[in-house]
DNA sequence: CGCCCCTCTGCTCATCTGAGCAGGCTCGCA
DNA sequence: TGCGAGCCTGCTCAGATGAGCAGAGGGGCG
């Protein structure tokens, strides 16, 4: 054998083949007689090219998906389902998309939810109004943690959760209180009225939960609406809090950061998410990463919606690889 | 029909359907389980996929070629041949990638010429670097036009003729010849010379000739090795002189801009060019456009050596856009 | 209100393509 | 020089794919 030679011009052929088949789209055999070669050495030098990337596909689509990356997802954390888009440069449009995906989502869970719980924020709402009208049908939703108010002014809580069931056709069960109480007393109170517990308890009974969290800084909604204080919030993080989900602040490693706060918020608890078998997490941006990874590591989502950056910082930066494990030392064999 | 609804639905499942496809390999059978629609559908997703852009195949190969803008040229100028290679943004590069192109044009031409002719010049001596050892056998080298001298100083028109010839295994003729001369008589004697006038004959003969062409301006080896002073340039210039090729100078319309200095130019015609079987042009940059068009508009050349800038610019600014229409204008049907 | 046209669907069949295998070749080593 | 290993080749065969077709549904126009 002519070693380098041939090695260079078998690579040649392959870039000729390639050209031939995904460019001039001609048959396999048509290349072969072309090029001099027989058609099986042709799939060979397609093949050859694929794989050493001579060949590059790509689909550039608003939403098209990463596939591998959901994979690696779902194997790692255990999860029941992953979506990860594309992240575009632009955060808006990032959280646009993120938003769009998590609607995709919703409208193809099957068994259809009849009941669907969900939490509020500027993700959600985006979610909510990225879904189309009459995406499901008979689909009732209820609200699984304090809202803003019962106005219907956009953005609050309660228009996403009507504007999801409306869109549906069904009903939207409102969860009357605010999420978090300046006083246990209050918040025991308001818990015991009948209207309030009712739609806790049917909180429970959801078929599946959507929400997002949110990151333990100024910006949170529940500062803008006035439930935290900056100074509190200020307190929460030096408990090492890392974000929200569904009102409930936690730490890096999955425990309520403030358990006196935790007392005097209402609506679903953690571990009801926890159980649940459909709990979609939407979530992106660079800002929500650490709070993404507390959700993720401690099986507090069965699905997750997010971007691809947030994705890779989920699989890259873990440095206690737990159910890691699972994926590569003990492989397929194990009781996971 | 559900008009924007389904349309982008099915563009949806399209996008799904190709990232099923050719990022996760699976077959189009599996996908149409997975998507809820038969592997027909699939079929005719992808297809659409591909032609809407939404799929996009590229071959990153240094070597890779441009074939339709190959089949463009031959079809718009009557080439026998058109070989394009994607243009690097960096000049020098691209230089290179063409001189390699034309290298593998020159291996792969069949009948292998007994004997080739060659003019000189930078393009040529890459040619020439670029060709392999042994990349064809016996085959002779006769230069077509006057070269700088006998040395063999890398870079003079000696070595491109004798490196292309060694390298097949062939002997190289020289033409001992000025590539202009001072004056018409000398150029009448000297090419009475049985010598001189002996290559010329056998030039004539040549199965095929290979050839680049030059800018007029002072960058010109006209001007390097002496031949031309800057002045002579401007008068060229001025009489409408695009460039040279094989040392005559010729304007856009194909005509030789200075009769009085082309008849002091020794070696091969325009016309024995014209009329040769297999004449390749080898040529690449911007600075060429002009030059480029003046040879392939005037049937100078058989075949086409070039980058796809260069064969864009000829497709593109040409008055006449017989075979350009096409592409868009009628499509496929509907009021969409 | 009914007809026609257009598009989309699922199908049959022929073709194309990839997996896997046996033989042959070259190369490295003794 | 002889032997074994490894790679490449061309093949068989089954599965995957695309072309082309008849039928159905839906909207527009008379």
């Amino acid at each position: 054998m002519v070693s380098t030679e041939s090695a260079s011009a078998n690579e040649l052929l392959a870039v000729r083949a390639a050209e031939l088949y995904y460019e001039e789209n001609k048959t396999q055999d048509e290349i072969g007689a072309i090029l001099r070669v027989t058609r099986w050495k042709v799939g060979r030098l397609l093949a050859q090219a694929r794989e050493r990337g001579i060949i590059r596909i790509e689909i550039v689509h608003p939403r098209a998906r990463r596939l591998a990356l959901e994979r690696e997802l779902g194997a790692r954390f255990g999860l029941r389902d992953a979506i990860v888009v594309p992240a575009p440069v632009d955060e808006v449009e990032l959280q646009a998309r993120v938003a769009e995906a998590a609607a995709d989502y919703l409208v193809s869970v099957r068994p259809v939810p009849r009941l669907l719980g969900v939490s509020w924020g500027r993700t959600l709402h985006q979610v909510a109004e990225s879904l189309p009208v009459g995406w499901s049908t008979g689909v009732n939703v209820v609200q699984i943690n304090g809202g803003v108010s019962l106005s219907k002014r956009p953005g609050t809580a309660a228009s996403t959760a009507v504007m999801i069931a409306q869109k549906a056709g069904g009903q939207a069960t409102l969860l009357p209180s605010p999420a978090i109480l300046e006083r246990l007393e209050t918040k025991r109170a308001i818990e015991g009225d009948r209207t309030v517990g009712g739609v806790v308890q049917m909180a429970r009974g959801a078929a599946a939960y959507l929400f997002s969290a949110g990151v333990a800084d100024t910006s949170s909604v529940h500062v803008d609406s006035g439930y935290l204080t900056a100074d509190d919030i200020a307190e929460l993080r030096e408990r090492g809090a890392v974000g929200d989900v569904i009102g409930r602040y936690i730490t890096a490693d999955g425990t309520i950061a403030d358990p006196e706060l935790d007392a005097r918020t209402l609506g679903l608890g953690l571990e009801e998410l926890r159980g649940a078998t459909t709990a979609v997490l939407v979530i992106g941006g660079e800002a929500k990463h650490p709070i993404a990874r507390a959700i993720v590591t401690h099986g507090l989502c069965s699905v997750i919606v997010t971007d691809e950056h947030t994705a890779h910082a989920l699989l890259d930066d873990i440095d206690e690889p737990i159910a890691a494990r699972h994926h590569d030392s003990i492989s397929e064999g194990t009781s996971s």
